[in-house]
DNA sequence: GGCAATTTTGGAATCATTCCAGACTAGCAG
DNA sequence: CTGCTAGTCTGGAATGATTCCAAAATTGCC
C-alpha cells in the first residue's frame, strides 16, 4: 500500500482518537476506502466498498462516520441537491475540482496559487468568520468530449 | 421599481422569448419577485411570492420556470444537500457567495479581480470544456457573530 | 462471565425534487 | 361565437438521499 495513503490513514485514526471516538472494524475499512480512492466517492460507494469485508454494515454506519470525519475535520463533503453527495477524505482542507457534467467524474484541480492565509484575509475584507470554502468548475472532460465526438461524424 | 430590476426583467424576458417562451402571467411574476429579492431566494419562497398574486399557482410551476430558465442561461442555481437550493435571478454568471452557516443567509461576494475570460484560460490549462464556476464561502456572518457574543456574557 | 457504554442495524420518517396524467387557457380559424 | 390545438398548470404520486430511532449486537472492563 502506498505509503501516502497509509499516512493518511494514520492521520484520520488519531484525529478520531483524539475526540475520544474508538476505531472500530468498519470505521477502519472506511478510512482505508477514503484514504485510498481517489475519485470522491459517495455515500453508496463508500457503503459497497466497507461492505465487501462486513457484509452486513448498514448504510447508518457510513453516514455516521461520515459526521464523526465531518466534526473532526478530516473529510471534505462536497453536496449536490440532483445527486448524491461526494467525499474527499485524501484533502480534507479547502479546494477546488473538477467536475464533469456528463460522467459525474470529480478530480482535484492542482493550483499553483493558494496564497497563504486566504480565508483569513477574506474574513477580515467581509466580516465574516470564514472557516471553509468551495471551489468547483463544471463542464466536460477530455475522454467525454472525445467520446461526443467520436460518435458524432 | 428600481430600474436596474426592470431592466434585468427584460433581459431574462427577451432570453425566453428567444427561446419561444411565452412569459404568461405566473412566469412575470417570477421573473419580478427573482429581480427583486437579492437574498437568493429558495423555491419555497419563490412560491409563496408568486401565490400572492396567482394563489392557486402550483410548486411545479415554480420548479418548471426555473428549468426554463436555466436552459436560458438566466439563472445561477446554488445547489445544496441538506437544505433546499437558492437562486440567484440578478446575476446569472458564475460570481462568489459568501454564506452564513449560522443562519442560511447568503450574499453575493464583491471580487475585484475576476480577470477576463478565466474560464477559458483554465479550459486550456485542464484540458475540460468549462462553462461554469461555483465559489462559496462558508463562515458566520456579522449580525450572527453579534448575536453570539451578545448572549455569551 | 457479566455489566455498562458504545456501536450498529434496519426500517421508518423526512423532505426537496421530479414525474405525470388530466384539467385548463390562450390564441387562432372558421 | 364556437371549436381546435398547442402549450401551460395543477395536484398528487413517485423518487431518492439523508436523518432518525429503538432495539440488537458488540466492546472494554471489572
Amino acid at each position: 500500500m502506498d505509503s501516502l495513503v497509509r499516512a493518511r490513514i494514520d492521520e484520520m485514526r488519531d484525529a478520531l482518537l483524539n475526540q475520544g471516538i474508538s476505531i472500530t472494524r468498519r470505521r477502519d475499512k472506511m478510512l482505508q476506502a477514503l484514504a485510498s480512492n481517489d475519485r470522491h466517492p459517495s455515500v453508496n460507494e463508500l457503503h459497497a466498498e466497507v461492505r465487501r469485508w462486513y457484509p452486513s454494515t448498514s448504510l447508518a454506519t457510513i453516514y455516521n462516520t461520515i459526521e464523526l470525519l465531518k466534526d473532526a475535520g478530516q473529510i471534505l463533503e462536497l453536496e449536490f441537491s440532483g445527486a448524491a453527495n461526494r467525499y474527499d477524505g485524501r484533502r480534507p482542507e479547502s479546494h477546488p475540482h473538477l467536475i464533469c457534467l456528463t460522467c459525474e467524474s470529480i478530480e482535484d484541480m492542482e493550483c499553483e496559487s493558494a496564497e497563504e492565509d486566504h480565508l483569513g484575509r477574506l474574513s477580515e475584507n467581509t466580516g465574516y468568520q470564514l472557516v471553509r470554502q468551495r471551489t468547483d468548475y463544471y463542464g466536460i472532460c477530455p475522454s467525454c468530449q472525445e467520446a461526443t465526438s467520436a460518435g458524432s461524424d
